[in-house]
DNA sequence: CTGAAAGCGCTTACAG
DNA sequence: CTGAAAGCGCTTACAG
């Protein structure tokens, strides 16, 4: 079935090319019979623009706006995304995508706020975000509807929005990797320690689902009878941790391996190392604090959740959209990946 | 930097674009004088084709074929390679890209022989090849080098040829995190059993790096201390298998762990199962077979190559030559992957 | 409200 | 051996 060119069209419907052109974009000026009658027809003959054509006409450069929380040192995870972004933009050429990058303070709302304004002031074709703050994101979502600016969410998911696609974590499945892995390593009949480490603000909502699978893999196919202790420590100062950890090991002798939640994995690693245990630890996060214990032996395995992988996924669909107003999969989960040692010599 | 343009080189030289287009692609009549001219300033220019209106003229099709190994329900490495090219083939949209699938039973110099003449007959613009009978893949890179058709391999890495670019599996890294999954998991003090279970015509060399990889792993990290045996069965049948291992097993009653280096662990999971060991099983490739006894609990983990990312980078890679000319990197190893029963779920 | 023309950068005949 | 023209499918002014 050969390509359907607006050519076509505008002879199947009696008119020129630059009317058919211009009720497929909307730029009005035609009357409403001819723009019912050339719609009508472009969708029977199941048009779809030639990209190139068009790429080659506009010399359009597609510009994304990126609102995410700015990555550091220690937040290897924020980080490595601007990373699959650059490498989406490249595997898009030679179609043009410019990125304008809105990094926000992570657990800043007037700092998100602000970067939203830049963007919405900035009218970009389209915005990746990661709608972490909840509230300001949906007020975010809505201005964006209202100026028909596409977006799609990275890493957190979030309803009430018109969110073109969402592309982030398994948690779940990742809790139940953990446990797989723990269950591996571990005697059966020894305790577990569940850690979750995080402050008020955190994301919550992920770390209780990598519990919830963490929980259910013991359930259905888990070896290990041993307990399950859960610990909620709210502030990552070590001190306080530290206290926390030695009146939990004092009343329980037979911990064997601790899982952390969060990607705070490396403040525990640090009482580990400190107290000399000999626990397997399973935590989350490629961080580079992180993977120094990891190194060290201290962190026996991360679960990671490919965060290049995942923007770079985000890119690609909004870009399709931008070109072809359609999308191939609504949502989608990253794969989650097992890391030790040896898989991260990359680092 | 603008984007320079054969009209540029055309007013710089005092010729038509016409004239610069013959000389950019070697048609001939051409007068040596003015092709030289054009040549450097070409070149002095940094002039890069614009891919798009080169798609939108030519409408060319890129044919690429693909010289694998025909993939089975037991063989879902090489079922996995196609399916990594199509997803190539479906991003490089909308350009256009042929695959011609030229698949040769393993291990069956004939058949290899007939499909490469096949290639030959059809003059593609480029191949993507699994270079595994080394001699007759020499052959054929040299037709392929005087008909000035470029190839890339997979998979296997041969010395002596002109390709383009390799994709491949770090074997060597391989064998280390299976090193690392038992290491975790044992007692110091077990033996771990190797197992090379490969027919002569297998490709050996990959077996060798792994095993490789294994013992050094043990050498400089490694906590376990027992003794590493390594035992070769050079055929497949389980009654032979079984009793090899039976006499191995007699001998030695302090076998923890085994690692298979190939992708038949399933043959010797099934030994496992059928004398009920508890010992730990570690193995190469997510084939039928391996992951339902890894879902069994009867392998513990596989280590894979992600094979489809393999062939999909391949076809990327030659796109992007066939377009450009140009290569960013020759060769490239793909990540090792940790699989185990969670991380499968998409099977 | 509608159509005809020019142009994006390149390639492909064709004329000289 | 070389140049001028037409065309790929689309968009963008411009004229009516």
């Amino acid at each position: 079935m050969k390509q359907v060119r607006i050519k076509d069209i505008a002879q199947k419907a009696n008119v020129s090319i630059g009317t058919v052109d211009r009720v497929l974009h909307n730029r009005g000026e035609v009357a409403p019979k001819t723009r019912e009658k050339v719609l009508s027809i472009a969708k029977e003959m199941n048009y779809q623009p030639n990209i190139v054509a068009q790429a080659l006409t506009t010399r359009k450069t597609y510009r994304i706006s990126v609102l995410i929380p700015r990555g550091g040192n220690d937040n290897i995870y924020w980080l490595s995304h601007p990373k699959g972004i650059e490498k989406a933009v490249k595997e898009l050429h030679p179609f043009l995508v410019e990125i304008d990058y809105c990094l926000f303070e992570l657990h800043n709302e007037a700092d998100f706020l602000k970067r939203t304004e830049d963007i919405l002031n900035n009218l970009p074709d389209g915005v990746i975000l990661a709608p972490i703050l909840k509230k300001e994101a949906i007020q975010f979502c809505k201005k964006l509807d209202s100026q028909k600016i596409p977006y799609i969410f990275i890493d957190t998911f979030i309803d009430q929005t018109n969110c073109v696609s969402f592309i982030g974590e398994d948690a779940f499945q990742g809790g139940r990797v953990a446990a797989s892995l723990i269950d591996y390593g571990l005697p059966a009949e020894k305790d577990i320690l569940i850690v979750n480490l995080a402050k008020d603000l955190e994301n919550t909502q992920h770390l209780n689902r990598r519990n919830q699978g963490f929980l259910s893999y013991f359930l259905d196919s888990g070896k290990n009878t041993g307990m399950k202790i859960t610990v909620e420590i709210p502030v990552t100062e070590q001190s306080v941790v530290d206290q926390k950890l030695d009146s939990i090991f004092q009343q329980n002798a037979n911990i064997g391996a601790i899982l952390v939640s969060s990607a705070k994995t490396h403040v525990i690693a640090r009482y580990v190392e400190k107290r000399d245990l000999k626990t397997i630890l399973v935590g989350y996060e490629v961080t580079k604090k992180n993977v120094e214990y990891l190194k060290k032996g201290i962190i026996h395995f991360l679960i990671g959740q490919k965060p290049m992988e995942q923007s770079e996924k985000a890119v690609k669909r909004l870009f399709e959209f931008l070109t072809t107003h359609s999308i191939s999969l609504e949502h989608e989960f990253q794969p989650v990946e097992i890391i030790n040692t040896e898989t991260i010599t990359m680092f």
